[in-house]
This record gives structure tokens, C-alpha cells and sequence, in this order.
RNA sequence: GAGACUAUGGUGUAGUAGCAGCACAGCAGUUUGUGGCACUGCUAGCACGGGUGCAAAUCCCGUUAGUCUCCCCA
């Protein structure tokens, strides 16, 4: 009975959510807006499997990593290949970029994508199981103009859909050459205090030193604004980049700030790395991401080529532009309402709707309802301009009312002529 | 992985132990082939399991789910 039926009632899985129409609306206009931009900078679009191979994610974004710990997706097929829900875009991108050659197209490369992705964690506000992201990445080129191009589409993005309270927090990771030397100097500076450590982050000092930088802890923070800062301590070649990438946000006007503890989850990135965050809010989220990764495709056995790009969370934006009052536009209404009597008109209003259909003429019907008043009532609920009657008689004479629903004006037409009339009352 | 809070028709809610109510939505109707207002009727609910008690939506325990916090991130 009811209640052993509402045991079996399904929900849906654990973090994943269903995308009713009525956000649909949000989800098509970001979607306009990122692609608008990958059209404009030419940004070609491309689409990678669900899942990929364990090892891409495990090598590229760390095995250290929260990620490859405790988030990935993971499962054995059936022949035994371990295969994992990818929990990010640059990975599989970056392979793609090299299992298909596109390493000779000519350089940089622009590619863009849209799509869910997977981390297995307890939901929370604005965190799921199953995320949407849509992301922009440039390969083959190492200056700093792209690093500042990435960020500006992103900027401009945001700023398109209506969002202007962010600012983009920056930093340089260093990379190959000075990020060792720097972790060392880290590594020294934190040996002697590591009584004084919260427990994460006794954790993080063997496992990621880098993240202690990113404690939150507030015992934690003393000692970390004490800590060498990786700015400090880039070489030769991060220094300038890093320099001259916050020049040219300075041309562009983006507002940022330099944030000498972000550091990121994922391993594969070098020198930049950036987050959009909110200012309006007091906890910051970020919205948006990336940074640059030069060694990733040579990690994955690819020619090396350099790299840099960003993603933003889809279901962050959304909740943005719903914070700041970003309204769906509302829905256009059918221009007619078709009402029919008996079942001869009913057979004569599926002809009518085809003949709506080719001349584009939107309209509504309730056709599995029999009483002209229910049918009236609806029109006029759905707001259609014209109800378009056809009763015993209309069928039988091959005529079609034509009436107003506003002033209840009504004409007699016939079936021949009906598209013809409606396209000049409706123009 | 650790913790906090919540759970009543489709939605939003009232109900501190005594017949589970209201609003909205949905469906049908208020005599002939014409909507809006109004009225009538109908549909549909105490997450699950156990305990206390004459009596449980209400108190207790457990489970599940949701929300949120820490961690980390989109």
C-alpha cells in the first residue's frame, strides 16, 4: 500500500541533482555566453569521453592529491582496464592533445568544453558528486599573454552574464627550477615548528608541503604569515612571467589580488594560478579557475608543449547570478490555442497543428480534454493571443473560429485560408 | 573521514500526546458550443523501523535521506 510504495520511490543518486526546466534557462544562457567567446576567440570545442584511464588522472593531477585519494571515481571493467569518471577537464584534454596529433595543427591551439565531471565527496552547499563545468585552454605557447588572456575571457564571461562583484585572486607557483629550492626552504622553515601545526596540517607537511600554505587554521595562520612566500623566491625565468602577466591584467583592467598562499589542488600546474571569487560574499568561493600547466603533456608522453587555461563551475555561476537577481526571462507565450469539440474536429485539429508547425506559428492544446469551457480556461491561462475553435459544425463546413481572447471578438474562416489570416493577425 | 541541524499531500505550511488542518497547484462540476471572478466536490501527507504510554505527527532510540560546517574544491 502507500507506504510500501514510498519505500521503493527512487531519488536521485547521492549529489547528483536533476535540471528542471524552469533553471534550464540559466543553464542555456551560460552556455550562450561561453560559447559566444570560444566563437570569438577562436576556441574550436571539443568533447572527451566520461571516463578515461585511471593513470591519466592519477599521474597528472597527483597522486597526493585529495582528488586521487579519496575522490575519484574509480572502477574495474569488466576486462580488468581500470577506468575513472573524470574528475577534471585539463587531463583529458591534454591527452586528447596528444592522441590526436593536434600538436601539428598550428600553434597555440585553442580548445574549449562543456560537460559534467565526477568527485566522489559528501555534498554540501554548492559541492556535488556530478558538476558541470565549461573550461578554455591554449596549448603551444609559454607567454605570459596567454596566461592574461585565459583570465580576461573568464572576466569577460562573468561580466556578460551580469556579475561583476569578483576578483581574481593570483599567484606563481614556480615551477621545475625554483619550486623544489622554494618547497626546502618551506620544508626548513616548518621543522622546527611542527608541534605547533594543526593535525591536517602535520599531515600535509609529509604528504604536500606546498598546502600548508593554504591552511585555514587559525592556529596555523600566524605561522604561516611568517612563512617564505613563493613570489619571493622564483627564478629567473617565473619572475618576469609572473610580472608581466599582472601587467597586462593592469591593461585590462581586471581587478585582482595577489594571494601569495593560493596554491591549488592539483599538482600539474606551474607559475600562474588563479581563482574567481566573490566579493560579496564573506566566505569566498571560487567560481572559476585554472592556471598554467607546462609540463602536463610531457608528463603524459607527449612532445612537450606548454599550456594554460581555467574552468568554471556551472552550478557556482548559476547560484551568482540567482544571488544578485539574475531573472529568467520570461517564457514567450503561444501565439494560439486550439480548441476542438468532437471527434471529427479532433482529427481535423492534428492537421491544423501540422500546418501551425511548418508556417512556425506557436501554439498550445489540450486536445485530450472534450468540454470547449475546460479548453477556454486553459487558453486563457497560457495567455494564447487566439483561440482557434473547431466544433461539429466548423468540421463538417471545413471552417475555423478564429477568436480574440482579450476582446472575445471571433470570425469564421475557412480551413484553406487559415494560415494566411493567422500570419497577418498575428504580424 | 569527523560533526551539527532538519524530515507533515505535488509545493509552502499549522499542529508540545486526544478524529491531521490551511493555502497554492491538480482534476471534475455549477443544464444548450465559449475563458478570467465566484462557488461546490474530488485527489493526495506525518521518511523508515523499533520503544514508552490508555493514546504518538508530537516523547525516546536506531536507520535513511536532505541541508550545513570542518577538510578540500568547481
Amino acid at each position: 500500500m502507500p507506504k510500501k510504495r514510498q519505500k521503493e520511490l527512487f531519488q536521485p543518486a547521492k549529489g547528483t541533482f536533476d535540471i528542471l526546466p524552469e533553471d534550464e534557462w540559466y543553464w542555456d544562457k551560460i552556455y550562450k555566453a561561453a560559447s559566444k567567446a570560444a566563437d570569438v576567440y577562436g576556441f574550436g570545442k571539443i568533447e572527451t569521453p566520461i571516463f578515461e584511464n585511471t593513470n591519466l588522472f592519477l599521474r597528472s593531477v597527483g597522486e597526493t592529491t585529495d582528488i586521487a585519494e579519496k575522490q575519484m571515481y574509480s572502477f574495474k571493467t569488466r576486462g580488468g582496464d581500470a577506468l575513472t569518471l573524470r574528475p577534471e577537464g585539463t587531463a583529458p584534454i591534454s591527452r586528447a592533445f596528444i592522441s590526436n596529433g593536434l600538436f601539428e595543427l598550428p600553434q597555440p591551439l585553442k580548445l574549449w568544453y562543456w560537460g559534467p565531471f565526477f568527485r566522489h565527496e559528501s555534498p554540501q552547499h554548492l559541492r556535488y558528486r556530478e558538476f558541470h563545468q565549461f573550461g578554455f585552454e591554449i596549448f603551444g605557447d609559454r607567454d605570459s599573454v596567454y596566461d592574461a588572456l585565459i583570465i580576461q575571457i573568464f572576466a569577460n564571461i562573468l561580466k556578460e552574464l551580469g556579475w561583476a562583484d569578483f576578483v581574481v585572486e593570483i599567484n606563481s607557483v614556480g615551477c621545475q627550477t625554483c619550486r623544489p629550492d622554494f618547497r626546502r626552504l618551506l620544508l626548513n622553515y616548518y621543522r622546527s615548528r611542527q608541534r605547533l601545526l594543526c593535525k591536517d596540517c602535520k599531515r600535509r607537511f609529509v604528504s604536500n608541503p606546498l598546502r600548508l600554505l593554504d591552511c585555514k587554521e587559525e592556529k596555523c595562520a600566524e605561522l604561516k604569515s611568517r612563512a617564505p612566500q613563493i613570489i619571493d623566491h622564483l627564478c629567473s625565468a617565473c619572475r618576469p612571467h609572473f610580472k608581466s602577466t599582472l601587467e597586462f591584467l593592469d591593461d585590462l583592467e581586471i581587478p585582482y589580488m595577489l594571494n601569495p598562499h593560493l596554491v591549488r589542488g592539483l599538482d600539474y600546474y606551474s607559475k600562474t594560478v588563479f581563482e574567481f571569487v566573490s566579493t560579496s560574499k564573506e566566505d569566498k568561493m571560487a567560481i572559476a579557475s585554472g592556471g598554467r600547466y607546462d609540463n602536463l603533456v610531457e608528463l603524459l608522453g607527449g612532445k612537450s608543449a606548454p599550456a594554460v587555461g581555467g574552468a568554471a563551475g556551472i552550478e557556482r555561476l548559476i547560484a551568482s547570478l540567482k544571488e544578485i537577481g539574475v531573472q529568467p526571462e520570461p517564457k514567450e507565450n503561444p501565439k494560439v490555442f486550439v480548441v476542438q469539440l468532437g471527434s471529427l474536429a479532433k482529427r481535423k485539429s492534428l492537421s491544423l497543428i501540422e500546418d501551425l508547425r511548418k508556417a512556425e506559428i506557436t501554439f498550445a492544446e489540450s486536445l485530450g480534454r472534450d468540454s470547449i469551457k475546460a479548453q477556454l480556461k486553459i487558453a486563457d491561462r497560457l495567455k494564447a493571443q487566439l483561440a482557434l475553435i473547431i466544433g461539429q459544425k466548423e468540421s463538417l463546413d471545413n471552417t475555423i473560429i478564429i477568436r480574440e481572447m482579450d476582446s472575445g471578438n471571433q470570425e469564421t474562416v475557412t480551413r484553406a485560408k487559415i494560415i494566411d489570416r493567422l500570419k497577418k493577425r498575428l504580424s
